[in-house]
DNA sequence: CAATCTGTAAGGCACTGCTTGACAATGTCA
DNA sequence: TGACATTGTCAAGCAGTGCCTTACAGATTG
């Protein structure tokens, strides 16, 4: 998949886009009680939704909890952006790597 | 998921224990080798296969291209083993948190 | 006006992923 | 047999990160 041109072009997309762009406008409540819930900082809430940080496991479980969908969604998404911004990054380090025969 | 009474006694795999069991014994080459290959180090190699540390993104990358398969197997095998601990870690905090209606 | 919400910044802290270096024990093979 | 590679583990260190608290100015709302 790595070399697949149809993909190359897709910017890889941060949970936070969809958290911030889908999910928080349809439920429509205010920032500040949100992370109440979630039970983590506002700092930590909006780092999350401008994509300075990543959803780590226990995140996962947390959104997947209050919004009602499998935290697998969410860990999915990250895993995904992790792999397609680190494969780039890690290119050469890889090229580097002889696969072993099956 | 989380309470299905079926999955509720299955061990977490660590994507350690694939490594271990059944990838390393079928490629038959001594583990200073592999590291040496993954570009990693024995330490760490060493690490992984005794399960006291994860699989990074970048680790499932080196993995996947190493043994010919995608790193989203092995990011799979770590996410579903973080999920159900943490799950069971943080039960109670988790259910502190009440699901927005959909 | 008072209170809440927004968005950001600064600083700190505990953890973690990985490294290097070292060691004793075991295996391999000219 | 003796040289050498492999195994498995321990100790120490280091840079990065995930999350926190505190603080601030501006906008919004009752």
């Amino acid at each position: 998949m790595s070399g697949n041109p149809l993909l190359a072009g897709l910017a890889p997309t941060h949970p936070g886009e969809i958290l911030r762009e889908d999910i928080l406008p349809a439920v429509n409540l205010p920032k500040t009680e949100i992370a109440r819930r979630l039970g983590i900082s506002r700092q930590t809430l909006y780092d999350l939704i401008e994509e300075r940080q990543p959803v780590t496991p226990a995140m996962a479980l947390r959104l997947g909890r209050l919004f009602g969908n499998a935290p697998e969604f969410w860990a999915n998404l990250q895993r995904d952006h992790d792999l397609r911004i680190l494969e780039v990054r890690m290119a050469s380090e890889l090229a580097a790597i002889e696969p072993i025969a099956a």
